[in-house]
RNA sequence: GCCGGGAUGGCGAAACAGGCAGACGCACCGGACUCAAAAUCCGGCGGUAGCGAUACCGUGAGGGUUCGACUCCCUCUCCCGGCACCA
């Protein structure tokens, strides 16, 4: 091995090693505790790695290696989320194949994992497109088939367009697909749905157990939206119709002064006085044709139109006006509400707008009343006041006052009583809603797993037996969708018409796919058994290695790929499959990185390499005009990625670890610089130099016995900080650490060679070639991955003097070097007789002396 | 509006349990080596005043608790992410 630092054949060299020895083959071994950290698998994109992949690869990288030396039998596997749409859009243009497309991006992802020195078992490697794989995830739809948790319903659906396929509610925002902006409609289709609603309590509840960042959580709490109220029935006076209406505030039933239907309620239409009738068709065309992203930008107006009818308020019976309006949703509750404007935001502006009565049944504890008596305006409801006599809406608790036998109670009281109340005369109920919809889980593509069912001529859907699976992908030469609109697998026309194996009559396949949620919803499952042909996965193997320790990703999946998981985790448990409940119990999201980039006065964004820095300005380097720089995300419309491979080949694998670990917080946003990579690759190479002389040998430096007494303390230091930082996730301080070590080494005469080693190990999960290659250097013949993690004896770091701050009255006077034995008294003396101290205490008195052992002094003088 | 996370030198950051603010790195400045440059090595580097010892100021803003606050409490500002007519 050359002299100086030669990365590149270092790294290439430890890298066919590893992958020659199968150095991080895992397998079940019931004498060692398992540790399972998982990275979120990637899409192979046609693009390549990019720099934010590695950044939460070599975070649970560095943990496998440490926890292996720790002696944890460590799961720490690498697969692809293959499946997709890009591959099948690459395909409608140039007729090539996706699983030919998807293997190339594979391979390219696989080789730029490998050059970075990433840990993996590699023979557990899994393609969620591979049949052996997706057998298993049609195995799994019909378990949840069979538990009837899949079901088909004509429903609308959001369906985009642009993409030719329905989508999930948690796909689209603001009536956009979130992943390419492109809109989504409303269209009624025939589409198959899972019921996670069915498991809302328990994704909720569940959430308590997860060590998961608060952020998550929160967002699952929040799409799953539980509330709690009461259902209460209203009868449409005149006609023998009623309505139930979903609220969070029966304690306010007396303070409803109208009912607003949805315009797509059944009712509407039905109650609608004949006066009325051109108004409410009207509106509720409008309403039709309203995409969401309109009734976003409406937010501030509110709509409506009244139908004429009159509802009966069961708690005194008063008649209230039935309006339709579309700030109600027909998709939440019952798409009808009861409407409080005194007490409910959304009611009070839409009953201003409408000049609809107004009373007030809840006094704030203030006892400021929101209407003003003064005003004369009297409304025809009795007991109302018209909405010129509110001045605002109180949503607060208070008393209730105007409710008959709820007056004088508290809002959390009055609910109870009221929902008590309903009960007892059948008029309500209390309830719990969720915001939480059933997952639509049916799309209109080919490359997607094929649903393994069949739908005999009587229009029975039955499931395929399981030796009959996989259901594979029929080959087609277009990936279009046909002419009359059916999904790409209807062409497969000998493929859709087969015969039921139960009945042998003939039966027709599905010819819609799953989504790309479905594979990634149990792939760690699969980790576990990768190369089973009888199933999905063995109980031994899921006993052992499950759940996931750790498992890292981004925080774009908070409420898909994590809730859809859970949701399928919960029902294998429910049907005996997996031992736990929850999948993963730590979860951490990796910050993103970005990088600088450089927009000149037009708003033209120009690569790193054309611009120069002067002074502090940047400049075009050919035409020397002032450019703009900023930190952004990294995208190729603003010219500012950075390739992990030019990384590679210019610093190392080693380098570029330890840069994307060094610049900060894991958790964190923060900045790509090549100064920095610069900054830790020098750093590696002081290490190479410390350790290693010109012609290649071990530095005299490095002695059996006799080195500095110093170092082996700095060592057991240094020791101490990493395995903390390490346990802490912070990778950052750990390479700090091994710096400051680093730099007191190149300062000393002689170090033990014992110390050396020792360091080196401390190193090896971080940069693990440059480790690897200087172990073998002093003379060791197998691999550092599975030595003993280095343990620091608290007796090495004790100091013979330490020195301690002296404070008067808070400010930092003095220093003072004691013998680290030295009593309370002595140390007190020596604060107060320190030069620099005692011009401060001089002519004063000492009212409070303040000593925290080992720490600081601290004199109250007056 | 609600929820989650932030704000510390020129920059990325550190301070784990209330105890020396700015470790470590980048950038920059000075020096050594060199014919020269690069690389490397040594030193400096929060602000203000001062030749200096040193003093004062300083962790988004204001208040509080404390011998002592980046850290705890209250109020507020701004930034990032999420949700948002969900009754």
């Amino acid at each position: 091995m050359a002299a100086h630092y030669d990365h590149e054949a270092i790294e290439t060299k430890w890298q066919k090693f590893w992958i020659e020895n199968k150095t991080f083959k895992a397998e079940i071994d019931h004498d060692k505790p398992k540790y399972y950290v998982l990275d979120m698998f990637p899409y192979p994109s046609g693009d390549g790695l990019h720099v934010g992949h590695p950044e939460g690869y070599t975070a649970t990288d560095i943990l496998a290696r440490y926890k292996r030396m720790r002696g944890f039998n460590v799961l720490h596997p690498m697969g692809w989320d293959a499946f997709g749409l890009p591959a099948e859009r690459h395909a409608v243009r140039t007729g090539e194949h996706p699983a030919i497309i998807t293997n190339r991006n594979c391979d390219t992802f696989r080789k730029q994992i490998q050059r970075l020195g990433l840990s993996y078992d590699w023979d557990r490697e899994i393609n969620t497109t591979d049949p052996g794989y997706y057998k298993w995830t049609q195995w799994i739809f019909s378990v949840l088939f069979e538990r009837g948790l899949a079901y088909e319903v004509e429903a609308p659906v959001n369906w985009c367009p642009a993409l030719n396929t329905v989508l999930a509610n948690e796909e689209v925002k603001d009536g956009k697909y979130v992943e390419t902006g492109d809109p989504v409609e409303k269209r009624a289709m025939r589409q198959w749905m899972l019921k996670i609603t069915e498991y809302a309590e328990r994704l909720l509840a569940d959430l308590d157990k997860l060590d998961w960042p608060e952020g998550i959580k929160a967002m699952q709490r929040e799409w799953i939206g539980r509330s709690e109220g009461a259902d209460v029935e209203f009868a449409v006076a005149g006609s023998g119709e009623k309505f139930t209406v979903f609220t969070t505030r029966p304690d306010t039933l007396f303070g409803a002064t109208y009912c607003v239907l949805a315009p797509e309620h059944p009712l509407t239409l039905r109650i609608t006085t004949d006066e009325q009738r051109a108004a409410v068709e009207a509106y509720i065309k409008t309403a039709e044709r309203k995409s969401a992203q309109d009734r976003m930008k409406e937010e501030v107006t509110k709509t409506g139109v009244f139908t004429g009818a009159y509802a009966v308020n069961p708690v005194n019976n008063k008649e209230i006006p039935i309006w339709i309006a579309d700030y109600v949703l027909a998709e939440y509750g019952y798409g009808a509400i009861m409407a409080v404007p005194a007490h409910d935001a959304r009611d009070y502006e839409f009953a201003k707008t409408f000049s609809l009565p107004i009373i007030e049944v809840i006094s704030r504890s203030s006892g400021d009343s929101i209407i003003n008596r003064d005003c004369e305006a009297q409304s025809s409801l009795s007991g109302a006041y018209c909405p010129q006599n509110c001045e605002e809406v109180w949503t607060g608790d208070g008393v209730l006052v105007n409710s008959q036998i709820l007056d004088g109670l508290n809002v959390a009281d009055a609910k109870k009583k009221i929902t008590a109340w309903l009960e007892e005369r059948g008029l309500g109920k209390g309830t719990v809603n969720y915001r939480l919809r059933d997952w639509l889980f049916s799309r209109q593509r080919y490359w997607g797993e094929p649903f393994p069912l069949l739908r005999g001529e009587d229009g029975v859907v039955r499931v395929v037996p399981m030796k009959d699976l996989p259901v594979l992908l029929p080959e087609l030469d277009d990936y279009r969708p046909t002419d009359d609109g059916m999904p790409p697998l209807a062409r497969a026309t000998e493929w859709v018409n087969t015969t039921d194996p139960e009945t042998g009559k003939p039966a027709a396949r599905e010819t819609n796919t799953m989504p790309q949620w479905a594979g990634s919803c149990w792939y760690f499952l699969r980790f576990c058994d990768p190369r089973n042909d009888n199933e999905a996965f063995s109980k031994e193997a899921e006993n052992y290695w499950m759940p996931v320790d750790l498992y890292v990703g981004g925080a774009e999946h908070a409420v898909l790929h994590l809730l859809y998981s859970r949701f399928w985790h919960k029902v294998l448990y429910d049907a005996g499959h997996v031992h736990t409940d929850e999948f993963a119990m730590k979860l951490f999201n990796q910050g993103m990185i970005l990088a600088y980039s450089y927009q000149d006065k037009q708003g033209k964004y120009h690569y790193p390499h054309e611009v120069e820095r002067d002074g502090d300005v940047w400049k075009l380097k050919a035409t020397g005009e002032v450019v703009n720089a900023q930190i952004e995300k990294m995208s190729k419309s603003r010219y500012n990625v950075v390739n992990p491979d030019d990384v590679v080949r210019e610093y190392g694998a080693d380098s570029m670890r330890l840069y994307e670990m060094f610049m900060g917080p894991l958790d964190r946003d923060k900045p790509w610089t090549e100064e920095g990579v610069q900054g830790v690759h020098r750093f590696l190479r002081r290490v190479w130099a410390l350790f290693v002389t010109e012609d290649g040998g071990i530095h005299s430096r490095i002695v059996e016995s006799g080195g500095d007494e110093t170092m082996t303390r700095e060592l057991h230091k240094t020791i101490k900080a990493v395995t903390n930082d390490l346990e802490n996730m912070s990778f950052n301080t750990a390479i700090a650490r091994m710096m400051e070590f680093v730099n007191a080494a190149m300062k000393a005469a002689a170090v033990n060679k014992a110390d050396m080693e020792q360091f080196t190990l401390l190193l090896s999960p971080f940069a693990p070639h440059i480790a690897e290659e200087l172990w073998e250097k002093m003379g060791h013949d197998t691999t550092l991955a599975y030595a003993p993690w280095p343990e620091y004896d608290e007796a090495r770091l004790v100091e013979n003097t330490i020195e301690i701050p002296v404070q008067v009255l808070g400010k930092l006077r003095g220093r003072i070097v004691v013998p680290a034995d030295a009593d309370q008294a002595a140390i007190l003396e020596a604060a107060k007789a320190d030069p620099k101290v005692l011009p401060h205490i001089e002519g004063k008195t000492v009212v409070k002396e303040i000593y925290i052992p080992g720490k600081m002094v601290n004199l109250v003088v007056k």
